[in-house]
DNA sequence: ATTTGATCCCGAAACGCTTTAAGCTGCCAT
DNA sequence: ATGGCAGCTTAAAGCGTTTCGGGATCAAAT
């Protein structure tokens, strides 16, 4: 009968394993410098547990629970293997372990290719972000794409299935998101990007768009606009939610009156929202701002305003959201609010490792804010709506003959 | 003393496993329906390769054998062996093969975030041709980033002596590029997107850059113009190279006679292009249109225009390449050169997977078009060249004052 | 003096797969 | 009969890790 049966944790959380940080390398290497370092396998020159273990005098099991932190091994000869490891630049074959723990060290990332955002500006920011945070923990990052939503769960799964991932950053999360049901059924882990419906128990990561929507406002309103609209996303994004209802917030705070005709929301494309441009240029008493949820939305109101004739920053002011390079390819720019996406990857990525290393954590919600970047797209009122109104009947006018 | 010793193929060019292409899936189902299929080890419902083995009544090493296409496997056995595979849903799992092989099955991209194009609008779409190529084929996709040069060649040799990464692929190649040397030196295998300067014995897959900037020039030459600019980016991208002489050769079929001060090059952001554009209307025959070797250069054209009242299209004729969606964002819109990038990230997902299987098969070469999107930038010359002197130095005069 | 209990380490098995060496048929030529 | 040789399959040894059960040592408690 077993004496001591160790289960060091519940649910295997995956002893951090010691870095170089704890032992200093440099100290190491003057050591360690009489092992006999060329005991190096013949494949890649990587040093192997065994040229370790062999090299320490020391069976591969002791100098693997070493490593991994386990309890009944003696403090000082923990210190020596760390040691042994950084001087002989012994790190162990993910997928080696993999085969054993079914962990792979690698999250993954599925892109969802749909046909209104296919160009992603800010993709390779936030690869960026995750890989490095990735990397500095010695991980790494699979990334596929799919098509659509049962593309997705059905990649997710076998990525999963084939230790390929071990969990998953999930960007641009939806309202009702089928991916979060999907894992959080097969309890694999993820980290969502954005808030979905009920994110109170659910590990994000997010900026506050909310917040940004009622600084537009605010910006808008000291400049002297009393008809602000806001033209809106598909609501089952869940970024859409937050977005209006800063706007709501921001046209209460600054006293404003809320009037559902200024607010048009359902827009996914410039061609979409130049439509709910033509709405709200049509009402009885016009806006003389729009804000739009995405910088994309607003090329539909540039090209409205373009057709109309009606300047842009002067006649009618114009704010963004994502702080796009198309934001600054429009003219005049567009006022927008940046988003740090590599700090957003590089956060998810850390929120996502640190997950895994002890599954029963609290869950981690992080929030950051995006930062204005005034632009030309907005000006004091030139126009009063009356104004307005009656320069659109003219230009009507004017094109009809 | 070893009767026979089988060595397929002289650098083990990994023979291609069998797919259910090679057997209908609907008819191994039908077939194999009596295998006992609940026999499926504990963990994930993976079918192990001993599963499959112990279903069949055979080892696990001829299974092994039979699904890797060893020739000392009975045809009919191996027929056997790919319909239970199929119909049991087996597929090894590529890390626990890695461990002997010291083959991933997973394809390296290492994206380097330089400042001149951190954004890059096509990331999405070449990931997901990568990523559909890889998947076909049951690989995997793994991403990094680098800041630089050397970070890149660092981050690349980790991922190999780790094997996370069987080889890579090079986006943007650089027309001396570090990589190329590094990579070739450590015999890593890699395919470039794009032409390096010693091209003739490496596999590459490009989009025909020369093609395009010749076309460029006769469809502007067509339209009247007879001063044709080029902007051109930095030296050090490949197609540049292949870029500018495009352009030359434009020029010379169009018998426009070359000259050199309507080339302009080194320009790698759009206000380095602004200001090239600037040196261009200074000239004492300026020209009437300008290419740019991107999209992004355009918009430096576009602001000096717009600064100097110059109606794009009407008073200057623009061009870019690149087909973004900045060139869309643009008003009036750009006339560029679209790539299929997600072809060109399947191509090369295909083309690597190809030279991994078998190494020694001869290089690999393809070359797409690209696909010229017409837009408002351009139209019939309004103004010769010397109006044009004209009009810059009227309004030259009125700015002053 | 014996038991008990920690503490620390070892040996061996396991993970899922490939690959090597060897074995077992059956057939043809001696 | 005998040997030799295909042709097919098996058994077993790895690959680089982790993990399990136990063994040795030593101090403290009976």
């Amino acid at each position: 009968m077993p004496r001591r049966k160790i289960r060091l944790f519940d649910k295997k959380p995956l002893p951090k394993p010691v870095s170089e940080a704890q032992c200093g390398a440099e100290e190491a290497n003057q050591v360690w410098s009489d092992v006999k370092l060329d005991r190096r396998s013949r494949d890649n020159g990587r040093v192997t547990i065994s040229d370790l273990s062999q090299a320490l005098s020391l069976t591969k099991g002791t100098v693997s629970r070493a490593l991994n932190g386990y309890p009944d091994i003696a403090e000082t000869t923990r210190v020596r293997v760390i040691r042994a490891a950084n001087a002989m630049g012994y790190r162990p074959l993910s997928h080696a372990q993999a085969i054993k723990t079914g962990r792979s060290c690698s999250l993954g990332l599925v892109i969802q290719l749909s046909e209104h955002d296919a160009h992603r500006p800010f993709l390779a920011e936030f690869l960026a972000g995750l890989t490095q945070a990735a990397s500095k923990e010695g991980w790494t990052l699979t990334v596929a794409t799919a098509e659509n939503d049962a593309d997705t769960l059905r990649i997710m799964r076998d990525l999963v299935v084939h230790q390929k991932a071990d969990g998953f950053i999930l960007p641009r999360v939806l309202w009702d998101d089928p991916r979060i049901a999907s894992l959080s059924g097969e309890d694999t882990p993820f980290i969502c990007y954005g808030r979905p419906r009920n994110s109170k128990d659910m590990s994000y990561f997010d900026v506050e768009g909310e917040a940004a929507m009622a600084e537009a406002v605010s910006y808008l309103a000291d400049l002297g606009h009393r008809r602000i609209a806001y033209i809106g996303s598909a609501e089952y994004y869940a970024f859409s939610h937050m977005r209006r209802d800063g706007y709501k917030a921001g046209i209460d705070a600054m006293g404003l009156g809320f009037d559902p005709d200024l607010m048009q929301e359902g827009a996914l494309s410039p061609e979409q929202a130049s439509a709910a441009t033509r709405r709200l240029l049509a009402l009885g008493t016009p806006p003389t701002a729009i804000i739009c949820a995405t910088d994309s939305l607003a090329r539909g109101v540039y090209d409205v305003a373009n057709e109309l004739g009606l300047a842009i920053g002067a006649d009618l002011s114009v704010v963004g959201y994502d702080g796009s390079p198309e934001a600054s390819a429009m003219w005049p720019r567009l006022a927008s609010f940046a988003v740090d996406t590599r700090k957003a990857g590089a956060t998810l990525g850390e929120m996502f490792i640190a997950r895994i290393r002890d599954p029963n954590a609290p869950v981690a919600q992080h929030l950051i804010r995006a930062e204005f970047r005034p632009g030309g797209s907005t000006g004091h009122p030139k126009l009063t709506p009356e104004q307005l109104v009656h320069a659109l009947a003219q230009r009507r006018a004017t094109q009809n003959i």
